[in-house]
DNA sequence: AATATTAATCGTAATATTGCAATGTAATAA
DNA sequence: TTATTACATTGCAATATTACGATTAATATT
């Protein structure tokens, strides 16, 4: 059906696939990697720099604004970007434990 | 155009992105938890614990397998799913490497 | 005020993903 | 052999995602 059945799982699984999602995605990917590279995290840099047309870019913006992944901050006509430091932290928090479950108790079975 | 332009990023961000695309449902990451908490990685036990109709859970399964993040092993009737070891390791160098890049440097622009 | 610049939003087309019923296949059991 | 069990594959419907042209909104510049 096309529809993700969240019910069926808890909320740290549903939470790790939304943060993963994000991630999903190689222009999100480079965004992020922009924002931590540069100093001008202004969205045009982003657009020329990436080759995604403006309202592609703004629409991946969009998408990790709303998981609070980024800040935005009107500057004149521009909108600077940063990673939002606290809920960076958290997120890896969450992901952490998820790619770092322990693996050395278990035995092959394959 | 639903198309992501994969030939616009790097390598990497390409490998960031395919990793981080299959933690992105819900139902796999519950899988993989499934098969780290576990011994009886049988297919038939995942369809039971987690709820979704077998032709779903296979198809999940086969893209954990195509990425190699899992190695599956016929029994019999049963067919027999753990963590690839080496190559969980692998991808958690990668996304590791995004996870924590550098923030201390960086002053907040927002 | 008129115009330019920057980015968000809307609308739409193309493609991808999710989920499952039905079916196929391979191994074992009767 | 025939039935059963366990899983994979196929086909399809519903929904989601990606991308961008056109437009809009807000601020700057002239």
């Amino acid at each position: 059906m096309g529809l993700t059945k969240t019910e069926m799982f808890t909320d740290q699984q549903n939470e790790i696939a939304l943060f993963a999602k994000a991630f999903g995605h190689p222009a999100r990917v480079s965004i992020l990697q922009q924002l931590f590279k540069t100093d001008s995290c202004v969205c045009g840099d982003l657009v020329s720099e990436i080759g995604l047309a403006q309202p592609t870019i703004s629409q991946h913006l969009k998408e990790l604004k709303h998981l609070g992944l980024i800040k935005g901050n009107i500057a004149g006509t521009s909108v600077c970007y940063c990673i939002d430091k606290e809920n960076w932290a958290a997120m890896k928090n969450v992901m952490s434990q998820f790619l770092n479950q322990d693996l050395t108790q278990k035995q092959d079975c394959c």
